[in-house]
DNA sequence: CAAGTGACAATAA
DNA sequence: TTTATTGCCACTT
């Protein structure tokens, strides 16, 4: 039968995303990965998109350096830097998560 | 329908 | 080392 919907690229990085256990981070990037996609764009539009902050976790994506997003959409950067403090997530001394000791690894597939 | 947009990542200089 | 450029693809207008 068919009829089956497609699921929205986006929707499966917000579905990704709340994967995330708290005090684990990960990056656009391995979330590309993770999706079998290439452009860790997609997911970053995905996540500025993100209707409902407190349902995806966004703050816990970080750049492949394991730095902040530039512009976060609910109280700037500096909020997700607080959030990601809240859960337990060390930063290094350039304002940098510790992805060595938080960088979340997905499961064999989605 | 076509063009524009964009929370990145990798490479070049 | 930092800065600039390119690639890449789904969603919005």
């Amino acid at each position: 039968m068919a009829t089956s919907t497609p699921i929205p690229f986006f929707q499966q990085v917000y579905n990704l995303v709340q994967t995330v256990p708290p005090g684990k981070v990960t990056t656009y990037g391995a979330l590309a990965k993770a999706l079998h996609t290439k452009d860790a764009r997609r997911v970053g539009q995905a996540l500025h998109a993100n209707p409902d902050a407190n349902k995806t976790p966004c703050h816990r994506v970080v750049f492949s350096d394991g730095r902040l997003a530039p512009g976060y959409a609910f109280g700037g950067p500096n909020e997700q830097l607080r959030r990601l403090q809240l859960e337990g997530v060390t930063l290094t001394q350039e304002g940098k998560v510790d992805l060595s000791a938080h960088l979340y690894r997905f499961p064999a597939s989605i």
